[in-house]
DNA sequence: TATAAAGCATACCAACTGGTATGTGTGATT
DNA sequence: AATCACACATACCAGTTGGTATGCTTTATA
């Protein structure tokens, strides 16, 4: 059922090279797991096969399977989205041309190794949200990360004239991380660019409307 | 971890009470199991401990877990999917008054109970549509559904002058589609309705905005 | 150089997983 | 009345699950 758990398939290479200690090592290998397979149907047996690692040390580094969650979701994935998804939005100057800029951009980027795990995120927040507290504390606070960094943007947008009074920042700013979230997953069912695009496409003409 | 299995917690009734089988309620309990637990950790021993059914019976229905989850998302998800959210589409005669409509009224409608699962197509899609070919054409199929009831009501609105010439039906339809499964996705993690009314209210005014 | 603690390794465990083999009652058909 | 297929029920199974207890090196510290 599973064809996607060998490490040939997978893209995204560890972040620091440098410092590969053990810890590293099983915090990266049950990153992939989690990507592929969920927290829940993902095997510790499976993350100590592939990193040669033994149980005793998993077990020396973190308390349990959860806790091993907990540090995935934190010091892999939050850093990732931050990195990609967050920071990047900071530094635009125009706005809206950024933004749209931005998510053509990221359309153009994702490949098709992108489209058929999706986000990392996404499939957390879909599985552990409702029935793990410590995961969807820590998903939310993500989200509201990125939430506020596009709100600034907007505001930045808004105080500057460039886009139509009605907007209210933080609303459009917590709509447009949904319609990017979900256009990834709606990719990812179709196992299709041309669906990203199309969503994309979507979007930006939704800003170019609210332009003044 | 897990606080939300149990049967008064959950409030979807079945559809047809009326021939009340043993296959039909092997189907209804799974359904429940999988929209909480997902699919891979779904437990049929769960399954049978809350429906009386035994193992004998339910492996007389079904050959396997995995024939079971898909006969839960033809006959238990799609149909729900197709009455509550294709089918109305049809009826609407102002394309856009009634989009926007729709959406106001489904966001005064799903209450907390509704977004703390959130959508079960967007759990199974986050899921098992990279592992599972099976499940992944399955859900296709369903959204390839929604799309195209969304685009024939773009297609009617813009033949009959409501909407400005640049919008392509089809391309928005996606991108309505995307936006409404990450609205759900985002009140999830929040669980909080008020996200959800958020995003209504960014996409009613992105539908305000394409009117002639 | 003695001591302690950190960093593992090995072996083992009870609980649970999906799945199967076999038996049994029961209603319809011949 | 005999046959037979359908609809279960019971018991059992090998493999996997996360977790633990007990060891053994290596490294830092005193």
């Amino acid at each position: 059922m599973n064809n996607l758990t060998d490490n040939d398939v997978y893209w995204w290479r560890p972040l620091d090279d440098a410092k590969s200690d053990t810890r590293a090592e099983i915090l990266f290998a049950a990153y992939k797991e989690i990507h592929v397979n969920g927290f829940q149907s993902a095997s510790l047996r499976h993350i100590l096969a592939r990193t040669g690692v033994t149980k005793g040390a998993l077990y020396h580094h973190f308390p349990n399977k959860t806790e091993l969650g907990y540090a995935v979701l934190d010091e892999v994935i939050a850093r990732r989205i931050y990195l990609g998804f967050i920071q990047p939005l900071e530094d635009i100057d125009d706005p809206i041309e950024g933004l749209i800029d931005l998510i053509r951009r990221a359309g153009e980027t994702f490949s098709m190794t992108d489209i058929e795990l999706g986000c990392p995120l996404s499939v957390l927040a879909q599985e552990m949200a409702p029935i793990d507290e410590g995961f969807r504390l820590r998903l939310n606070a993500i989200y509201d990360e990125w939430h506020g960094s596009i709100t600034r943007l907007l505001t930045r947008a808004r105080d500057a004239g460039l886009i139509i009074d009605e907007v209210e920042p933080r609303t459009l700013a917590v709509m447009i991380a949904a319609t990017l979230e979900g256009s990834l997953s709606a990719a990812k069912v179709a196992q299709s660019l041309d669906v990203l695009h199309q969503c994309g496409h979507g979007l930006n003409q939704f800003l170019q409307l609210i332009r003044n």
